[in-house]
DNA sequence: ACGCTGAGTAGGAACTTCCAACTCAGTGGT
DNA sequence: ACCACTGAGTTGGAAGTTCCTACTCAGCGT
């Protein structure tokens, strides 16, 4: 997204996120990285079917923001490539996928059933995304209410 | 995104969600009917300096995608027009938005602080998104494992 | 009849993405 | 030393999107 980001959007951290997040595949390769734990240029080529030049320019963005790092790895009796790996950023965008892929489930159902499980990784037990109020303690959905803040300023 | 869902995708509901939330100012267009009640073609056109034939597009695939309803209104004195609202599905984004907007505030910082505050309707408190386990107890995000679910199929 | 307003369409330039073929560096085999 | 192989890219051109500006179109009030 070229110039996403104007003098009313640019306080917006949706909008800002959008700028390395909305670009065609970003997201995908976040996907792949944190539900598969793909590293490599070759896999996620395979894995989405992503044009060369296109996977290039995105793993790039990806490291620039943050979300990967690239870092060279060696293999037994091969020579030295990178491979790129999620930083915490990148792991913190967890919920993110969790999110889309929770209304996915629901609103643009496949058929096939949930892309993803969550669960606790000590029990084992499914878990799933909710709003809490500041004690931990589960709000519906239908009682949060959104209110723009500081850092909000679109034309208006 | 043309054909992001090919035979290994489609049964991704985060790839499926993509395909209509991923394009550019798709979630821009939800941000500003959310956070802002924005309902017009003219008011998204002012508030995001987005082309009125890009506009036109995003605005009709939202509604395809049931994240948007197109519905006439009247104001006194004046013809008829069409405005477009958010249905349950649309609003079941909030998450979505909410995810995006606080990684944003913690891993792309503007500066001027947060662009969304979420809070309990009834309380005023700040509310926030976390896991939690079937019973609403929250989780630390770093507890939570992700698995591919059956919904979930990408060459490998 | 005339201008105003909101919701779009039209045309062409600029930019992205797609695709297939190619490069480039080190490694292992001969 | 030479050759084939492999992963990580580059390159060039076609196809598809987005951007920008200007224009249309329908009904309302005057």
């Amino acid at each position: 997204m070229p110039q996403i980001t104007d003098a009313t959007t640019e306080r917006c951290s949706i909008a800002r996120s959008l700028e390395v997040l909305g670009h065609k595949w970003s997201l995908l390769i976040v996907r792949e990285a944190t539900l598969r734990g793909r590293s490599r240029f070759a896999d996620f080529r395979a894995a989405l079917g992503i044009a060369p030049d296109v996977l290039t320019d995105r793993l790039t963005r990806l490291v620039d923001a943050g979300i990967l790092d690239r870092r060279p790895y060696r293999e037994a009796g091969e020579r030295e490539r990178v491979e790129y790996v999620l930083t915490e950023a990148g792991r913190a965008l967890l919920p993110v996928l969790g999110a889309i892929s929770a209304w996915g489930d629901v609103h643009r159902p496949s058929g096939f059933g949930p892309a993803a499980l969550y669960t606790d990784r000590r029990t084992g037990e499914p878990v799933r995304l909710a709003f809490v109020d500041a004690d931990g303690r589960e709000l519906p959905a239908d009682e949060v209410e959104v209110v723009a803040g500081p850092g909000f300023l679109s034309g208006d």
